[in-house]
DNA sequence: CATGAATGAGAATTCATTCAT
DNA sequence: AATGAATGAATTCTCATTCAT
């Protein structure tokens, strides 16, 4: 059972967290400071080592606990029992919504995608970050996968497709974010889907 | 004509950005020092300041001059007088290419698309870095209108387009600059091509 | 109320100061760095950011600090509600002393007479720093205005008047510094006060 | 017998000199980069490393030779065949005429007057231009004495006399050179030695 | 637990001086 | 002799991390 403790413990580490996210947003990620960050999270700078081991941990354990929450939408569309068609579109339109609803979450999305600092920075962030982008993207390669052997879709290399389908989405979505006004999310699920799907070609 | 002092400066100019390009590769856009860079390409730290005015100099420099490379490659590609098909693929055949020859640029590219620290150097990198994506996307943006109004391809959001095509693209790309192995170059052209022309689904 | 913290701040800021000064006293204003001053009081260099902007602004308040308690003296002198002989003799004397027991206050007092470095740096020690000359001088100017009123001292351009004095006082005080044994201070200020009133013209 | 190349060299040491005066008045003492001074003679760096040891000795000996221009004026009035009055009048007329004639030259003349930078430097500094000051004080005192023997003038210490003197004059010339339109050179001269002879004493 | 003052390693930048041409 | 590119020691300032209160 919770104790009283526990909970106020979570949200301390809720609160840094997102205020990690917020000034990671804001500054980007080298140059957002611990004191700006327990300063958005309306804590003192030491606070954040009783509750993250380092820099690193901090800005990893954030990323980590909010990619999680990406990925539970998306895997729940992508397991949901329809064709792959709807699981594509159903993946697609969670990704949209959640940037939509977690625009200071991007910026360290991107950030953390490609390793950075000294080696020994560099394999950390790879064991902590990386598997997520990599578990993410396997899911979807899964589904591709599957789909080809049901014949719904081409036999292309899966992962690939999955990276290509990643990014692709992941453009028009920053493309979104950094306009002032986005227009209808349904508008650039269904570009974003239609791309996927059939491709730019005109069929008669 | 260039006298034997031109081609000396150039040489260095040339020099340290090759090993700014380098040691960003290596280690990062952020974690990249004056100091690494300078014994990367054997000066000595002040030496740089020679050429360049500042570490933000050096860096929008780099990544100016490796850009336009880039670009001149796809920009002959794109104005070939050929269909939209065969200009697509030979515009990710160059992009390919480049990034082959020119592995160390990548991190560099990736890293300059979203500017960081303080809205100064914001402002910026804003300036310097950000046209060259965006005069890129739009070439590219501008093709798939032409191509939409030839007929040639369906009439979608042609910028949104491009960004898709790019990111979708670079995502291979990356991956193949982080295997061992990366395999045929033409193949991930044809995967790349294949996807935006005819996206994922079978058709009988 | 002042609380334990505000003493232990103000203990800082004044340990601080006090270690500009006794750097500049021995190395002189160029010559004094950052790290010698923090080893002078005895704290890491980064303390001295936590109560000082920058460099400038710990030198400008260090000079601002030490020269309002000189002012402080010398305005009670000028203030007294005696004559102009009194006044002249009271003002000098507290000068003379003032220095006697901050000699290391000395060479900052020359220092910032003259602007250096950069126009912007120029110009930023001229707002700080001049105000607290010419004030100084303004209210000596004034003294001597009043008593040309008076008919007690000649019509003569009081401003210029008190800058000679002031400088003139101000290289005995320099000889008395940089002697081992400078003698009583009386002699000095009987002297000074001296040449003030009658010059060195011999009268039957 | 000069040789053309001794007129050149002459020609060379002097432009540098003027140069160094000029970019110490301009920025400073400590602001004063070597570069900026070789930009300022129309020479290159390294050419005034082949006529001044170091940047010390080119600063010491610009001021060592300006110094013996303004003492040269100086001691020719105090060596006139005249009364007291004529000597110090002459002189200190000697001295505006020369910093109206030699603004450049005041800010390294009053920088110079205490020295700066490390013990080595000190000591260096003092042993060149210190006797320069001295020297000059010395002479002025000197004459102060012999008038004092003469009847002329009060007894007091010659030497502090000679300080209070020099330095209050400089004072007034410093408001001189740093005023729009100075006014008449004449009318300083005699506030000078007005107050020198006769203080600020009402006399009936 | 929470705090935030203190720390000091490390980064960017400057500039006197050297030396090959 | 003259040059100015190259050097690297020295300086300022930042910021992650620690620890006494």
């Amino acid at each position: 059972m919770k104790t009283k403790e526990d909970v106020v413990q979570e949200f301390r580490i809720q609160s840094i967290q997102d205020a990690t996210m917020r000034v990671i947003a804001r500054k980007g990620m080298s140059a957002a400071t611990m004191q700006e960050i327990a300063d958005e999270a309306g804590v003192a700078k030491g606070t954040i080592y009783l509750y993250f081991r380092d820099r690193d941990e901090l800005v990893e354990k954030t990323f980590d606990t909010a990619i999680r929450h990406l990925m539970a939408r998306i895997d729940a569309a992508l397991e949901m029992n329809v064709g792959f068609e709807e699981k594509i579109r159903a993946a697609m339109a969670a990704k949209v919504a959640f940037f939509s609803e977690n625009r200071e979450f991007f910026r360290l999305y991107i950030s953390l995608r490609i390793p950075e600092g000294t080696p020994e920075r560099q394999r950390r962030q790879k064991k902590t970050c990386q598997p997520q982008y990599r578990t993410s993207a396997q899911k979807l390669a899964t589904v591709l996968e599957q789909a080809m052997e049901a014949g719904e879709i081409r036999r292309l290399d899966p992962w690939k497709l999955a990276m290509f389908i990643i990014e692709g989405s992941t453009a028009i979505i920053l493309e979104r974010l950094t306009q002032d006004s986005p227009g209808e999310e349904a508008a650039d699920v269904d570009l974003i889907v239609s791309m996927i799907l059939d491709g730019v070609r005109k069929r008669s």
